[in-house]
Order: C-alpha cells, then sequence, then structure tokens
DNA sequence: TAGTCAATAGTTGTCCTACAACTAGTCTTC
DNA sequence: GAAGACTAGTTGTAGGACAACTATTGACTA
C-alpha cells in the first residue's frame, strides 16, 4: 500500500492507512456514488487487518460524509460530486486543496520577517510575553492567478532554526512535515468583510469584498502553533463545509 | 439514561447513546479541559457496555473536536471554550444553536407559500418537474434581534399535509421530528455578499454586506429534502468550523 | 393473478478475551 | 545527578461469536 499517510515515516495508526487507502479508493472512482463498497468481512480479508481496524476505518469516512453505513445492509457510496474533497472540514494545506482542484499551486512572498508578537498574537498563540514569532505575508495562486492574500503568525519557539528558514520561501506545511509535526486540528472563524487595505497588485477586487478565514492550528499536543488570517477573493473559491448530525 | 437521542423513539443505536452521554457529561464540565477522562475499560463497565461500543464512542467524540484520544496515554478533554458545541459542523436549526448560545431563539415569517418549484430548486431538490414546493422567508432572531434572512424551500412530495401546514407557522426542523424525518447531512456552501435585495425592516446592514450560508439538507436515504440560503448579518453570528486531519 | 408472509442469506452492531504497542512514571545503577 | 531498565496503566489490533437488521426469494393464500 502506497497511501499518502506514508510521508509521515509510516508512523500513521494502521487504521489511518486503510481509511486514508478506501478514501483514495473512493475518490479514484472504483466505486461509483450509490453503489454498495465491499462488505467488511471482505475488505478485512483483502487488507489482511481485524475486522476492528476496518470497521474503525470506514466509521471515519462516514464522519468524512464520503459514505453511508447502514445496519445489516452495507456501506454505500455518497453522492456529493467533486464536493467533498475540497470541503473545509478537512484540515489541508491551501498548495493540497488547489492542486486536488485540478490548478497549479503556487505562492507569491511579500513579508517574511521575524519580529515579536504582537497583542492579539500573545493572545491567539498562548504565549507568555513577546517571543518571536515568524511572520508572512503572502499571496497564494492558483494556475499563476491570486485567489487569496494571507497573513500568518508561526509559533517558532519549539522549531529548529532550518525549519524556520525553510518556511519562508516554501509551504509551510511542507516544512512542518519534515520535522513531522504538522497541526492535526484547526478552529476557523468565517466572516465576510469589505477591507481596503487588504491585498495587493491589480488582482485584488474593485469592491474590496473578501471571504476572511481567520484560523488557529494545533499541535497534536494540544498546543497552538499557528494563527493565520486568510482573505479569499469571493467567487475565486468555493468553500464547502459537510455537516452532520 | 436519558439522552438526547432518546427523543427519536430510543431507536438510535448504543454507540450513538453513549456517546451522546459522554459528550453531554463534557460540556457539563464533569471533567475540566485539558484533563484525562475514564479509561475505555472503566467506562464499559460502568455503562454496561463492551470496550468496543465505547471506543467507538469515543472515536466520534474525537472527530467532534471534543477529546484527544492518546495512545497509550489517555483520552483527554480538549479545551476550546465554548466554541464546539456551537460550530457548524453539526447539523443543528437555527433555533438550536442560537439557544444553545444564550439566547432567545425566534422566527418571524414573511412569506410561507406552497408554489411550484423554479429551475433552480428543481435542479438543487433533485426534482423531475415543477413539483409544488413549500417557500419560506424568514428573519432568525435571538432576542428579538433580527441576525439573519432566511430564504427557504422545502420538498413536501413526501411529507403528510399536517406536517406541512405546521412548517408554515413553526420550525421546520421541529416538524420534522414528528414524522422522525429529520435530515441527518448537509451540504454548504459559503459566500460573502453585497446585495440591497436581501433582508427587511430596519434592522438590516447599512453596508448591505452579508455571509450567504446555501445549503442542502439530505434525508437518511440520500434525497434531499430542503435547500436553503440563510443570509448572515455580518458580526451577529459567529461561524466556527473545527477542521480535522 | 396479486398480495401477504415466512424463510434465508448477507451485512452491520455488539460482546468477549487476549495480546501488541505505547506512555509516563518509578526505581536502579553508575 | 543522570541515564537507563523496569513496570503499571492505557489505547490499538486481532479473532471468533452471536445479535439485530435488511433485502430477496419463494411458498402460500385470498
Amino acid at each position: 500500500m502506497n497511501t499518502s499517510a506514508d510521508q509521515f515515516g509510516g508512523r500513521a495508526s494502521l487504521t489511518r492507512r486503510i481509511s486514508d487507502d478506501i478514501r483514495r479508493r473512493i475518490l479514484a472512482k472504483e466505486w461509483a456514488p450509490g453503489e454498495k463498497i465491499h462488505s467488511e468481512s471482505e475488505l478485512s480479508t483483502t487488507y489482511k487487518v481485524s475486522r476492528v481496524t476496518v470497521r474503525t476505518a470506514l466509521k471515519t469516512l462516514e464522519y468524512q460524509g464520503l459514505v453511508d453505513i447502514r445496519h445489516g445492509s452495507g456501506t454505500y457510496v455518497n453522492d456529493f460530486g467533486r464536493s467533498i474533497p475540497t470541503g473545509l472540514n478537512e484540515l489541508r494545506s491551501m498548495s493540497e486543496t488547489i492542486s486536488e482542484l485540478g490548478y497549479e499551486p503556487g505562492m507569491e512572498y511579500k513579508v517574511a520577517t521575524i519580529r515579536p508578537a504582537t497583542e492579539t498574537e500573545i493572545d491567539k498563540l498562548g504565549l507568555d510575553s513577546a517571543d518571536p514569532i515568524l511572520y508572512l505575508e503572502r499571496a497564494v495562486l492558483a494556475d499563476g492567478k491570486a485567489v487569496a492574500f494571507s497573513y500568518d503568525t508561526i509559533n517558532i519557539s519549539s522549531l529548529p532554526e532550518e525549519v524556520v528558514e525553510e518556511m519562508k520561501r516554501g509551504s509551510v506545511f511542507a516544512s512542518l512535515d519534515t520535522i513531522n509535526s504538522r497541526p492535526i486540528r484547526a478552529l476557523a472563524e468565517v466572516d465576510a468583510v469589505i477591507d481596503k487595505e487588504i491585498g495587493w497588485g491589480d488582482e485584488r477586487p474593485a469592491n474590496d469584498l473578501f471571504l476572511l478565514l481567520q484560523q488557529v492550528h494545533y499541535a497534536g499536543d494540544g498546543e497552538p502553533m499557528m494563527y493565520s488570517k486568510t482573505y479569499f477573493m469571493e467567487g475565486r473559491f468555493q468553500f464547502l463545509i459537510l455537516r452532520t448530525r
């Protein structure tokens, strides 16, 4: 099995690897929407894992909205078109999301400095004092065209220097992957804003209208790692949320 | 056990009932944020269910962002303040969300008619032809103050007439509860809009700025039940999304 | 013939027991 | 004082069994 989880040194749990692989197979249209996938027993024999593991993996996919598990009947692929894989529920980097949508991702760096944290940043990142933080201002590109402007603050207190240097130029998430410390959870607040100060270049919207995503990213130990404000230009990006009971 | 799931005739699965109860206990601050809750074995004996059932229930709570399960260590309550229980990931009615936030929910009906479906509505609800639908225009109130304007289209083809009549006056979700057919899933698209035509009364925003939530609600059998466009007045409502890996 | 009902095979839900893998301390040793 | 072995406790995975539920088939009845 060669799943995306393997990039983290194969340390992902067995359940996670199975879940990722079944997800991949569903997105690869191995089963049509509405169709019943293999039974848990069948999957457990083909994957050579216990039924418990398969069940846990399927439960994850059900919570992601990809499948519908029906008692006594089977597990069915949900029909949400291309929506789910690009939804907001799953924590991915902007670059990953853009390339999943079929565009070429890119970043245009405007500011990349290390400076003391402001009051707001101390609060959001749960810092003790005005510790130095990495501050980035970037334009997010899809096929060379700007779709959003991002203002990020990263807590570097527990990061090696070379990783910090790397983040000044490349993808933040990719740099964090190299030391296996990507955030596992983010809490995002969404707002509609009109702001003349946001963005730069001739691609910024004439009506100053943005969809603002304010996020705090958390590490596996529950500590805040990053605080980011991303201003999306209305109409260039689709925001989807799956809501379940 | 007296959980919210029991209102649906006690037909919720054992896992669901356990999950709901542990959730209730966490929200009731039985354990402080960051604290370790009882072990799976301990919970399984107190609830008199197998460890598998407890594990599945806890996995659900983990996916909802309420707890953090750490291999070899234990299950810990996450610290997200009041945010999570009122987030957008969980499918609840506006009224429920508002009363969970501590306000008195209300609705002001402007339009409530049955009319043929439009082109868009036929598409969104997957109808064959211009079947009659229930169309509502309402202001959503919190403590008597408008926070949003809602334009809803409800597929009434498989609903009893008395339920439809009830929906013209009271909460849609509450009416659907009476026949045990509340939607279990919704796919929402979020946009920032400037629109002079939206809303009414002297409480509507001067800058015509709204956060638009376009939703399609699905029934348990996967059929679309309702298409709704809700325009939130910026600043009167907090939109929170939990993103997980 | 059409409709109802019982039987049945297949699938998911729950249970039990056991052990592997991991964590966070305690204790020993140097 | 520091490093490493040890240990009790916890979550992860395994395997087998049965309960609960679904969908289909086929027999029976009106």
